[in-house]
DNA sequence: CCAAATTTGATGTACGTAAATCAAAAAATT
DNA sequence: AATTTTTTGATTTACGTACATCAAATTTGG
């Protein structure tokens, strides 16, 4: 049987109410007595009960989640899965709030976030744009003892307690091998579509891309990078583009959102040239895209399981609960078309 | 605020002891009164708190893992997740206990099912050996009320409630698409080293990879399957054996655990031609070989993941609660040298 | 219509923790 | 030593559910 509040009072020698006080750091309670309760409960291994706790506390935990408002279906997608979670609510004792913020905007986001020191949410989850202004707010939470995690889009040098998202960088250099690999031996230039250099993990997925593609595959150039803006229009006008005017093209590496408008290029193109292409996010368009061998690759992020696992640390933050670090590692999910879910 | 049980007894005007009845299916309750309770249950949507309820009957599930006694790499690995699961015993109220038996031997595992069924643990996952009469074991089981779930290698037939394991068809669909496209416009001959075609999820691999190596990569031919009954002596012997023979061979498949031998075999070799491979389950020896280059792509289940998920999966049939699909998916990973964790 | 059987209600205890109150004891201050 | 202050103990209620007991009400059978 697991050790009680009861077993700690009898160890330490002192009444259940010297031992709440202790939990739960309430005053009046002499150094000395302190530590004799501390160190009991050290040497029995007691552990708060937390679906007790949280039931006598009635304990919920709000949590806010800050997305930017942006158009794609990466981001739907991300919003169905809140919404998801919204539903569990009841039963995780979670109460989420999103906020919607302008995108690529860090003004913004520090409004936002600002905003939150009053409520006091148990937990805030944000997409981070990357700016030191975001940085410093973020840091304030943390200082005022809110637990914060970054979701999809890291933000380094902060203090956030948590990243729920990918490794952009190795996503970048796998992207960088794959089209590498199966390009063989052919000779050529890659094209790349980026949503916007003002976003970390775009960057950083560029980063990667360009450093193994320097590093193992000399015999491919890269074309300046192509900004669409995760925008399906830009997007299509930009590759159509590219595509026409280098006739040596021949890999694409897509690592922003709004694919749309790349598979609507890729499909009108007149060149029967074989076009290996590599793009970030499974969604409606890219999957189909996928199986009908537009698009040879496609690396994700489980937009799911990002959402899940935010809430878990989370709540386990907020509790000053370990979190089991394998369980939280978001993984770079590489889809063909044998392996689709 | 989420119903409780005094509002059903409020909303159907009966007492609480009654409402206890019904939920607790306790005899003594009119049909009457009980359609009248299980109406206001539905309409004020009201669902069990159950970790109220489990601290009430002071639950905890007692769980089986039945385990083959396979001293591979593999096997150890998920020993050591089991080992993980145990030390979160208590604040999960699980109390695991793992069963060895002998691999690939049916019989042994219809023994220790059947020694199950007086025991009438919470839960019990196995790693299933394909054959009729364990299937009549775990069905029996399931008859019992006693959730079952299978772990890394499935059932089919069985009435299991779940299947914690990836899909060993698109693995090897999967492997046979990378091998096939890193090679590029080679032609010659690909072997495969497995196992034993005893164990589905072998005999599952080779279906899919074979399947789609004849119909997309016709120049690639297949050589008759080496069973490495994964030993690592054993593989050792026969990858050196092929190569040495079979003059065009290009390309390698292990979809079999202990590919320690393989790895070594490779190193041996003295041919510089390049060879390609991919292989199953990331262990220490595979990870060093992938970043090595002696292997170019490695297909791994988790098995941390593949345990949780039984446990929770086990835990939600045992409370007839349901389980988020998405979030039980075993997912297959795909590693290059570029994404390992 | 009465007795027996069944159904329902009322009530209390328990699970492990949180939180509050009030009294008693111990320590610190004068 | 007397007083004030601080510390500790004892006790109670609550969270939402499970489970048991006994009394009261209702239904059923004869």
């Amino acid at each position: 049987m697991r050790p009680t509040v009861h077993d700690i009072a009898a160890a330490a020698g002192v009444s259940l109410a010297t031992v709440d006080r202790v939990l739960n750091q309430r005053p009046g309670v002499r150094r000395i007595t302190r530590e004799k309760v501390e160190t009991a409960i050290r040497e029995i291994g007691y552990v708060r009960d937390v679906a007790a706790a949280n039931l006598a506390k009635s304990r919920t935990y709000p949590l806010v989640f800050i997305l930017p408002a942006s158009d794609n279906s990466f981001m739907h997608g991300l919003h169905a899965e809140i919404r998801e979670a919204m539903i569990r609510s009841p039963s995780e004792r979670t109460s989420i709030r999103t906020v919607e913020v302008a995108a690529f905007n860090p003004a913004a986001l520090v409004t936002a976030l600002e905003k939150l020191a009053d409520e006091r949410p148990a937990g805030v989850a944000l997409v981070a744009t990357d700016a030191p202004e975001v940085v410093a707010a973020v840091d304030k939470l943390v200082t005022d003892g809110i637990p914060v995690v970054t979701l999809v889009s890291d933000l380094t040098g902060s203090r956030r307690h948590h990243y729920a998202g990918v490794d952009n960088i190795a996503a970048g250099r796998t992207a960088a091998r794959l089209l590498g690999r199966f390009l063989g031996d052919a000779k050529g230039e890659v094209a790349v579509l980026a949503g916007s250099m003002l976003v970390r993990d775009h960057r950083e997925r560029l980063e990667g891309f360009a450093a193994l593609m320097a590093q193992e595959f000399p015999k491919l150039s890269i074309l300046p990078v192509l900004e669409g803006r995760d925008d399906p229009e830009l997007a299509h006008m930009l590759v159509a583009d590219v595509l026409s005017k280098h006739e040596r093209v021949i890999g694409i590496y897509s690592l922003g959102a709004g694919n749309r408008g790349l598979v609507r290029a890729l499909k009108e193109r007149a060149s029967s040239r074989p076009l290996t292409v590599v793009a970030h996010e499974l969604t409606v368009h890219t999957r189909a895209a996928l199986i009908d061998g537009t698009i040879d690759a496609i690396l994700n992020q489980n937009a799911g399981h990002e959402v899940r696992s935010a809430i878990r640390v989370l709540k386990a933050k907020a509790d000053g609960l370990a979190v089991i670090d394998a369980q939280e590692r978001i993984r770079l999910d590489i889809f063909l078309k044998d392996n689709l879910p």
